[in-house]
DNA sequence: GCGTAATCGATACGAACGTATCGATTGACT
DNA sequence: AGTCAATCGATACGTTCGTATCGATTACGC
C-alpha cells in the first residue's frame, strides 16, 4: 500500500541527492537510459554502496547488470525533494548576499521561485533587482499571508533577523532558509534552516593551519 | 610538550566553532569574565555537555562554579582555527556571488583577507569592486605564485571551475573553497573545501515537502 | 541455449557523534 | 569556617552513518 520512505531519510542522504541530479541529467543529455551506481559513484568520488543505498530510498529499483533508469530516477528525486511543483519564497534583505541570490537563476531548477523582495532602507524600496521590485518590510506580514509564500530566505544583518522571522511566522509562513549566524526562535511547525558559511570556512582553516604546523 | 590536539578534531566540532566565538566576544563586550558551558548552550540551543567536550578541544581549562575564562577562550579558539594571523586569498568568477563575497566585510573576522579577484569577462577585467581590481585569469597563476596566496575562492559557472583549479595549482595553492557544484580533481595537498547551496535547501525543501503531506 | 560477469539488494560490522551518568573541584551563602 | 550547590572533566551507552560482505538477478558473449 505504501511504497514510500519505510523509514525516515537522513541529512547526508538528503545533502547528495543534488549530485546525483546533476549527475543523472548529464548522463540524460547525452542519451544514457541507464547509469550504474558504480559509474555515478566515480564521477562523484563516493563509494559505490552509499550511492546505491541513497538511490534505493527514492524507491526506483534498479535492474541488474544495467543500473537505474535514468528518467524515472531523476522524476523520483525531484519528487522526492519536492522540486517538482515550484515553492514560491519571498526573500527579505537586499544587501549584496539576497541580491546575488535574487540575481540566481538556478533556483528554478530546484523547485524555488522569489516572488518577492523585502528591505528596510527606504533608498533600495522601489527599485528593481532582476525584475522584482523591493517592497518595505512593513508589507511583509500581508504578502506573505495573501499569496500563500511557504518559504522565508533571510539574508539581513543579524540584529533584524528575529524581528523579520517574527513577521514572517505571523503571516503564516512554513519554512525559513536562514543565512544569518543567528538561532532564531519559531514556532516548531515551522522548519528552519541555517546555511552558515563560517561553519565551513572554520573547517578549511583549521585543515589549513593543520597542514601548515606539519610541514613547518 | 605537546599540549595541544591529542586526538583529531571532527567536523561538527569545527562548525559549532564560530558559534562560540560569537557568544563569546557578545559576553565580552559586556564585561563578562567568565562564561559557563550552561549558559553559552542556552544561548545557542545545544547540549550543555557538546559544548563543554568542545571547548575542551581548544586546551583552555575550566574553573568549576565560574566556567570558562572569556578571554583566554576567544583567543584559544581563534588560534586553534588558525583565525589569529590573517590569510590571504583570491577570488576568481566576479558574477553576483563572487561580489557579494568581495563586498562582505565580516571575513577580516575570520582572518580572511580578499586580495584580488579575476574574471574571463574582458567588459569585467579592470573595473573596480569594493576597492579591489578585477583582473584577467590568464594572470592567476603568476599572482598566486608571487604573492605566496594560500586560498582560492572558487566562484565561477560550473563548467570553467576545473580549468580555473588547475591554474591555482599550478600557482602552489594550499586550500581551495568551492562555490560550485562540480567535484574538483587536485594534488591531495591541496585541501578542498565544497559549500553546497543546494544540498542545504534539499534539506529544507525535503522538509517542507513530508510536512505539507502530513497536513493534507 | 548456457556460462560468465557485473550489478543490485539485504545483512552485518565498525567508527564517529550525541547523549547520559558519575565523581571531583570550588566558589558562594550562612 | 563549614555546608551547599553548581560546574567541570571523564567514562560509558546508544544511535546514526559509512563500510564491508554475501547472495540473487540478469544482460552479454560464446
Amino acid at each position: 500500500m505504501e511504497p514510500l520512505p519505510p523509514r525516515p531519510t537522513g541529512d547526508p542522504t538528503l545533502k547528495r541527492m543534488p549530485l546525483y541530479l546533476r549527475i543523472l541529467k548529464e548522463m540524460q543529455e547525452q542519451g544514457c537510459a541507464y547509469a550504474s551506481g558504480v559509474v555515478v559513484a566515480q564521477l562523484l568520488d563516493l563509494d559505490p554502496i552509499v550511492v546505491r543505498k541513497d538511490l534505493a530510498a527514492t524507491g526506483v529499483i534498479g535492474k541488474p547488470r544495467l543500473g537505474f533508469p535514468v528518467g524515472s530516477l531523476i522524476m523520483a528525486i525531484e519528487e522526492f525533494l519536492g522540486w517538482r511543483n515550484t515553492m514560491d519564497a519571498v526573500l527579505v534583505g537586499v544587501g549584496s548576499l539576497g541580491t546575488a541570490l535574487i540575481k540566481y537563476d538556478g533556483f528554478k531548477q530546484h523547485g524555488l521561485q522569489i516572488v518577492a523582495a523585502f528591505d528596510t532602507d527606504r533608498r533600495k524600496v522601489g527599485k528593481r533587482v532582476a525584475g522584482k521590485v523591493i517592497l518595505p518590510v512593513s508589507e511583509l506580514t500581508g504578502v506573505v499571508r495573501k499569496l500563500g509564500i511557504q518559504l522565508g530566505i533571510l539574508t539581513v544583518p543579524a540584529d533584524a533577523a528575529q524581528a523579520v522571522v517574527d513577521q514572517m511566522v505571523k503571516g503564516g509562513i512554513k519554512g525559513i532558509w536562514n543565512f544569518t549566524p543567528v538561532r532564531l526562535h519559531v514556532p516548531d511547525t515551522v522548519i528552519l534552516k541555517r546555511e552558515d558559511l563560517a561553519a565551513g570556512l572554520a573547517i578549511l582553516s583549521y585543515r589549513l593551519h593543520q597542514a601548515g604546523k606539519k610541514t613547518k
